[in-house]
DNA sequence: CCAGGAATGAAAAATATGTTTCACTGCGCA
DNA sequence: TGCGCAGTGAAACATATTTTTCATTCCTGG
């Protein structure tokens, strides 16, 4: 038991970040709510905090005293304390303008800006991917995935995290998935085998990577089916491909993004998963 | 008395400022205190709120009754959600329950749907992720990266593809940076040159990785700042972290999304190639 | 000046809330 | 196997808070 309980909130937030691992399971499930939820420990009585959590109203006055609080009430101020100076009961008009102004003022080379127009510049991207994605194309790609012995994917520079996750993911939903990654650069040494009973999906924009040209080129000679996800359909790897996805990701100040890519690729995986895929992904996955 | 209880705070406002005139004067000693601090309605007790009008607490029970409550819990009660509404805005889990909502009433899920509702959850997710990503972390992690002699990258399955976008993305922005990717199971052996001179970014989520934890510890315990990216503070990679960014990333039927991830750690690369990066990618090079 | 009734304060009663206790479970360890 | 102990849930208990009651005050109209 502490002997200083914490009198603001960033400190009672960071002593319960260090602890947190020593707490026991209960005592986590309240330091999570407590971290996610502050202002319902404010306002809130214990018994609902408490039913909220999955715990009974005692676990909390535990959780208090825990934290060298004398009891809940007592950690219960500090939260309302904060609720009352954060916000000094300005009428709504006047946050409003308050909040205006300050996104006017921001100087337009901060991180923080940076974050603003990516952010929306790839829900942007987002917007337009729904648009435009042809629902035949992820039918097909569905179809292909299930069909398929194996699904190889190719991918390298910006897109080889595109790849990855989908190897990652694929094999989570139990389908056999394999990264043409290009260790010790044996990319084409793995790449022989592919056959017409598997599937390969390869990911290339501008400027094309070779080694996922050649990647494609050797499907189309192996007789391997290729889904491809670039940038446009004249592009190497679209060629022969059964199913192409144009993707235009957002790009700021010359950066690409991957959102719009990511995005498809987890469509593909979650749509295989829920036709065809084992109906639990993961095991120990923790719910709130 | 009135019939019709205001079901919101605006409207009790007004019925207060349209009857105030006809209210006796202990009464509009009362209606005074709650326009002017409703924070405080909803925070404090009867017994103060009382003492803070210099009136008996059953006088705010009849103020109460008066405006067509059933009592003053009950008119407190609307304080508290007006509190609860105000703040964060909807909250994310909060926003992200309703769209549940919406996408279950589809019991069948296409692969265009599953698009659909990826796309709409990702923005939901870039959304949350402006409002609640600190300029200053941003910052702090920009100066870490510039000081840092070389970039170290932590993050496997899941976070795997984050990580080596960062590493791609920064050695192309002429940052020098590993990834501890643990090819043949080294991640270990990896990270003991870890030193006060360089950075760690280690990116986990849940279930966390005991390799992504292990590399965090020995960051801790060589002196290495370290920036982690994860979905809890409470995480064990957030403990001993300089800077924590807290990601809610959008989750479809149990798949979680890495488009907010991405996102983040799009943001950090550029905000720091375009305070401290090269001016010029490299000739004949692929966009970054 | 004196009813009569609305408004008020004080305190009792009712209720809700927070805290403590205790018995039980599951687990590590001799 | 049995002991001891930390962790937990349920319920008893104590406290705080709200609501009601009632006696008093204050004002108004006859």
């Amino acid at each position: 038991m502490t002997q200083t309980p914490p009198d603001n909130l960033e400190t009672l937030r960071k002593e319960i970040a260090n602890r947190y691992q020593t707490l026991s399971p209960r005592l986590k499930q309240v330091a999570s709510y407590v971290i996610d939820n502050p202002n319902d420990i404010g306002l809130e009585t214990l018994s609902v905090i408490a039913s909220r959590c999955n715990v009974q109203p005692s676990t909390i006055v535990r959780f208090a005293k825990a934290f060298g609080y004398r009891g809940a009430s007592d950690m219960q101020r500090l939260f309302r304390n904060e609720i009352l100076s954060a916000s000094p009961a300005p009428s709504y008009s006047e946050r409003i303008r308050q909040f205006r102004k300050r996104s006017d003022e921001v100087d337009w080379l901060s991180p923080h800006n940076v974050l603003h127009d990516f952010a929306e510049s790839n829900i942007i991207a987002l917007e337009h991917l729904r648009e435009v994605v042809l629902p035949a194309d992820l039918e097909k790609s569905v179809e292909l995935m299930h069909k398929a012995h194996t699904v190889y994917l190719a991918g390298v520079r910006r897109s080889f995290p595109v790849a990855a996750y989908l190897a990652y993911s694929l094999s989570h939903v139990e389908k056999r998935a394999f990264l043409l990654d290009g260790v010790a650069g044996m990319t084409s040494e793995q790449s022989w085998m592919l056959g017409p009973e598997d599937v390969v999906i390869a990911i290339s924009f501008r400027p094309y990577s070779d080694d996922t040209a050649a990647v494609a080129e050797r499907a189309r000679a192996n007789g391997a089916p290729l889904i491809a996800i670039s940038d446009s359909r004249l592009s190497p790897i679209a060629r022969d491909a059964a199913v192409c996805f144009e993707i235009k990701d957002a790009e700021v100040r010359q950066f690409r993004s991957l959102t719009a890519s990511m995005c498809i690729a987890q469509t593909l995986v979650i749509s295989y998963a829920y036709k065809y895929g084992a109906e639990k992904p993961k095991i120990g996955d923790e719910r709130r």
